[in-house]
DNA sequence: CACTTGACCTGTCCGC
DNA sequence: TGCGGACAGGTCAAGT
């Protein structure tokens, strides 16, 4: 899914688009997606208006003018897309997302919100993600969010508390722990391996064998490229859009991710595809020297 | 407890 | 063209 950029983009799109909206009815195409007693959910979300759009971690709460919100977690393939018909009028055919966002529902919509003629489509491939109305205050209770780490992008990290935070993870590969949400919340798949090239760290290294420099160089750069990643509209991969029905241009940035077989951007060498911890690795076997 | 592996699903791509 | 297997942005439960 989604990374932190990506949920990101997702959340101030949303936050734009739906702020001081109302939301009129849910229609619950799948129910494991939105698991909860239809009449309940009517009646919370019902002619209430949206008040906020909040990110924790990889996951999104839309918050409403009452004591509730709902809670979302986009997982591998979720999306969340906004299509307002009145505003469609101000594009010309052939806009960028018109084939993105025309023929929906389609067959991976799980759940569609009404706000007027709007409509909020919660689509998921894969079946994965998830959608929780809960009362405000316990949002954040869920096991989920009550054990994330600190965010990625939060202002309170410099080195050395970075470094810290995986002091419980010193016999993991360094790869593994950046993607444990517990010890640090936002990073996924893609920049974990495009920060770690981006810091000469060989995935496969051990916790205990990172030195604190290396940590600093780290903390940079995948800061970096969170921002970088965010100002381009994230990842498209393969499935993610904004709620726009856009796609991110980060890719074309990336030094590693899917560039299997490529040059590396600092050496030349090419760029090889491991696995590592469950999931495919991408890096330099030159500039990122193994353990 | 620390760490690894497989499961959850659908769709796509690659090799035979 | 068809078919089987591997793989895909994340997390969780169960295993060692």
């Amino acid at each position: 899914m989604p990374e932190l950029p990506e949920v990101e983009t997702v959340r101030s799109g949303l936050e734009s688009l739906l702020r001081g909206r109302i939301i009129d009815a849910v229609d619950q195409i799948w129910l494991p997606a939105f698991p909860a007693d239809n009449d309940l959910i009517q009646s919370r979300l019902s002619g209430y208006h949206v008040s906020a759009v909040r990110r924790l971690g990889k996951g999104l709460l839309i918050d409403l003018d009452n004591d509730w919100c709902l809670v979302i977690h986009l997982k591998m393939t979720g999306q969340l897309v906004f299509v307002d018909p009145d505003k469609e009028l101000h594009f010309g055919a052939g806009h960028p997302s018109d084939s993105l966002v025309d023929n929906l529902p389609d067959r991976s919509t799980r759940t569609v919100f009404h706000l007027g003629t709007a409509r909020l489509y919660f689509n998921d491939q894969r079946k994965f993600g998830w959608i929780k109305l809960m009362p405000k205050n316990e949002a954040q209770s869920l096991p989920f969010f009550s054990s994330l780490g600190p965010d990625a992008l939060t202002a309170q990290l410099d080195g050395s508390s970075f470094s810290a935070l995986f002091k419980r993870k010193v016999g993991s590969p360094i790869k593994a722990a950046l993607l444990d949400q517990t010890v640090i919340a936002g990073v996924g798949n893609i920049y974990a391996d495009e920060s770690l090239w981006a810091a000469s760290i060989h995935p496969g290294r051990k916790v205990r064998d990172i030195s604190q420099a290396e940590w600093n160089t780290l903390l940079v750069e995948l800061r970096k490229i969170l921002q970088l990643s965010i100002e381009q509209g994230g990842s498209s991969s393969r499935n993610y859009i904004n709620a726009e029905g856009q796609r991110g241009a980060y890719l074309d940035f990336a030094a590693v991710y899917k560039r299997q077989g490529l040059p590396c951007r600092r050496c030349t060498n090419p760029i090889i595809k491991i696995r590592l911890a469950g999931r495919g690795t991408h890096l330099c076997p030159i500039c990122q020297v193994e353990p």
